[in-house]
DNA sequence: GATGGAGCTTGCCCCAGCGCAAACAAGCGG
DNA sequence: CCGCTTGTTTGCGCTGGGGCAAGCTCCATC
């Protein structure tokens, strides 16, 4: 394994606020791992034995129920905490996390949590903030489900995996991992059936451009409007 | 105001594994406020300045989109907190909460916070241990938007509501709060003819008996069947 | 005990979006 | 280069449940 330092995580936003000296002890004390894509980086019901950073991928955190459905929870970024089960007062991890493309993630033990929180104020700070960032974001998306068509719904998924994860390119703002139709409808409560035929719809207006596990963006601002339920319905 | 002690917090979880002595100075900081049905205990958007422990009552949380739904967020029963957005690191709160009955609550000033959780780690553990039940069930509530029928949804609304505020009666159990058909609707997205209509279709099978803001729960195990979708189309 | 308003019920219509099904591409492994 | 798998597209029919509208009932107020 290569030596790890601090430079992999100075400037995340977890990490604002403490000293080098520290960041090094906490970065000196995290095993580094490869996940490959499509492999889990934890399991829900599984013994929540570590929490975890993404240096680098893109992981995405879905819960299946019962009955076979599986819903998309959240994608995380590159810096970004993720299994942080235990910071909540769980032993076992709520979601399944698989990695979307070939990943570079950090894991500590769990029990170095209360630590860390205790030893580095800003550390507890900055985390229970992202919780709090979360909760907000999924209670967004209640309202989102309670309030909006599915037409918008997706429109705002589109927008929000832009902001997360796009990357310029000539074509327009291109999501930089790969994501099918049904990932999108497993995001936004619908089906692959529908999700495709939005973005048919879409490319034929020149919004967007799509292709096999593919999307880009070009008029995210026309997206917008969709998204807001201000469309003019054709 | 009446002089407050502890007796007042003492077996709450929140408070749990906290010394009596402790308890008296965390009492002894809070305001009691008495809030009339229908008034708010905070708002949207408002400067998040005190936190809130409800003593006796109900209140509703809620957030209203900018094209007017209101979506109902949670119900809170004596002995929980709320207002808590200091905890996760807002500086305003993010829903309107609103008595549902005449209210008891202690107020803190937000401030206070930070020493509390300084002082008293099994505190900020509890609380913790609370924000995550919170995002658990956000996100359990979004995976039901995503795959149930708004028949199963209901179903659940109704047993989640006589589990936190049931009470027994000899008809069966009582939802112990007035809530009407849209509240009901606000808490699973749909309107209010739905659930009026469900509601009518379930009292002709004996399942329930309402009235005016009134449900009352005859039979729970039935309701539990329709909400886990095994129920038999008729 | 009349009046008004808030909450509830129900019938009718309609459509967004789901389910099903069939056909089509684009990679990938051999 | 071929065949297979995995992802995508699209047509068609159907239905859950939303929207609208009318009428009802309980309760509070005067």
């Amino acid at each position: 394994m290569a030596s790890l330092d601090r430079s992999l995580v100075a400037g995340l936003s977890v990490f604002e606020g403490i000293a080098s000296a520290d960041l090094d002890r906490i970065v000196g004390q995290a095993r580094s791992i490869r996940v490959a894509k499509d492999q889990p980086v934890f399991e829900q019901e599984q013994e929540a034995h570590s929490f975890f950073l993404l240096l680098d991928g893109h992981v995405r955190v879905m819960k299946s129920t019962p009955d076979g459905h599986e819903v998309t929870v959240r994608y995380i970024s590159p810096g970004e905490l993720m299994g942080i089960a235990s910071a909540l007062g769980r032993t076992t991890y709520p979601a399944n996390a698989v990695a979307a493309v070939d990943c570079v993630v950090l894991a500590w033990p769990s029990q170095l949590w209360s630590t860390f929180a205790a030893s580095f104020p800003s550390f507890s700070a900055n985390t229970y903030k992202a919780v709090g960032v979360r909760l907000q974001d999924a209670h967004a998306r209640v309202i989102e489900m309670s309030t909006e068509q599915v037409e918008q719904r997706v429109a705002h998924a589109l927008l929000k995996l832009i902001k997360q994860s796009g990357k310029k390119t000539e074509e327009g703002i291109l999501i930089d991992f790969p994501i099918s139709r049904q990932d999108v409808a497993e995001m936004t409560g619908t089906t692959l059936h529908t999700v495709s035929r939005l973005l048919s719809a879409w490319e034929d207006q020149g919004l967007v451009k799509s292709g096999r596990q593919r999307i880009v963006v070009i008029e995210p601002h026309r997206l917008l409007v969709i998204a807001e339920g201000r469309a003019a319905k054709s």
